[in-house]
DNA sequence: TCTGTTTATATCTGATAGATATATCTACCA
DNA sequence: TGGTAGATATATCTATCAGATATAAACAGA
């Protein structure tokens, strides 16, 4: 049996350590920080962040400081920033996320084509909003974070949000119209019927 | 206490009666039939299928005939197509998919930016093979399915498919762009200092 | 002093991904 | 005829994870 590369901690350690890696917090502090900063495209709940930081004090990765009251803080240990960073490189594997939208969607001749229209479009108004949060995520962060070398990295993952929202507004809007000729062919089609 | 809208099954039950909806099949099948028809926006593992199937016997969404050996071949009952029907026009609500490229993106500056580099161009190479595969996908299946009215629908979700690969192809080329300036920029400053 | 809100830690349940165990069937070759 | 590799098929196990909930201290305002 060949060893695997011992980069076996779960992606919420991961995760964890990296919100560290900013500076000390408590678990409920690091809750607060993955929504804001990276909860475009990251979710943590307590139910993982609190065992994981019990691991993690186990292995080393962290330190705990007890301080006012029944607050715990968190600190990255050298060890922790280490195990980051040979993380940080490897390539994820790919993985399926699981996209309700297009699954409805792709059994949408089941039912009237007008609820299906109704859906897209909902998903359209959600991403044009999506749009304009980041829009404005990217002024407000740039004028707060202006010369911390993480800066140039966020802006690329907010860059992502943005050409992501982008596409899907587009298709939304492709999808629409293609359900509302799908739906003025059929009517035509029971009219002919009508007729003959 | 409201009694929620029962529309409570999981969502897993919903793509397995979704595909018994085409036509009978065993619970192997239906695994291939997913990864085949639905693999590029949703999964299923054995795991949840035929617990699943267990259910929806009992709750009477589906029947099963024994045939040839041990293989149990799954229909839709009626009620289980009465539910589907129901379940389609309902707006899934919003959920966050873990993006691990972007978490690593997003603690990118403690490692240096080659690795990084090499990462996006790995997820350039692999939506730019799956935007191919998507246009042959359409041209297959639009002969193969001319005149079934599923058809319009699985394009739909096709052109979705193509439309994100394009827009994180084209993010790619922008981030390693970024990268490569980040790059430069910090070898002006190192040199910069050993003049000073 | 009471009351509602925020902060904070912790746990529970059900859903899910991925791996594995087991057996049968089938096509092909020796 | 026998053997075997690969596909078919059912089933279960574990670790992970999302979401909800339990509990209580701190705090601000009425």
């Amino acid at each position: 049996m060949i060893p695997a590369l011992s980069n076996d901690r779960t992606t919420s350690s991961q995760a964890i350590l990296g919100v560290l890696s900013l500076h000390p917090m408590t678990g409920y502090e690091i809750r607060q920080q993955i929504t804001r900063s990276i909860g475009n495209f990251w979710t943590e709940s307590f139910g993982q962040i609190y065992p994981t930081l019990k691991r993690l004090k186990q292995e080393g990765l962290v330190d705990v400081a007890p301080a006012k009251s029944s607050r715990k803080v968190y600190t990255l240990t050298a060890d922790g920033r280490k195990h980051l960073e040979s993380w940080l490189p490897v390539m994820p594997r790919p993985r399926v996320p699981r996209n309700e939208q297009l699954l409805k969607l792709f059994f949408g001749a089941l039912i009237p084509s007008g609820s299906m229209r109704a859906q897209v479009l909902e998903t359209r108004k959600r991403y044009a909003a999506d749009l304009l949060r980041y829009e404005k995520i990217v002024t407000d962060v740039t004028r707060r974070a202006a010369g911390d070398p993480n800066l140039p990295f966020w802006l690329m993952t907010l860059s992502y949000g943005r050409t992501e929202a982008r596409a899907i507004v587009s298709w939304c809007d492709e999808t629409v119209a293609a359900l509302d000729e799908l739906a003025t062919a059929q009517v035509a089609k029971t009219k002919r019927k009508k007729v003959a």
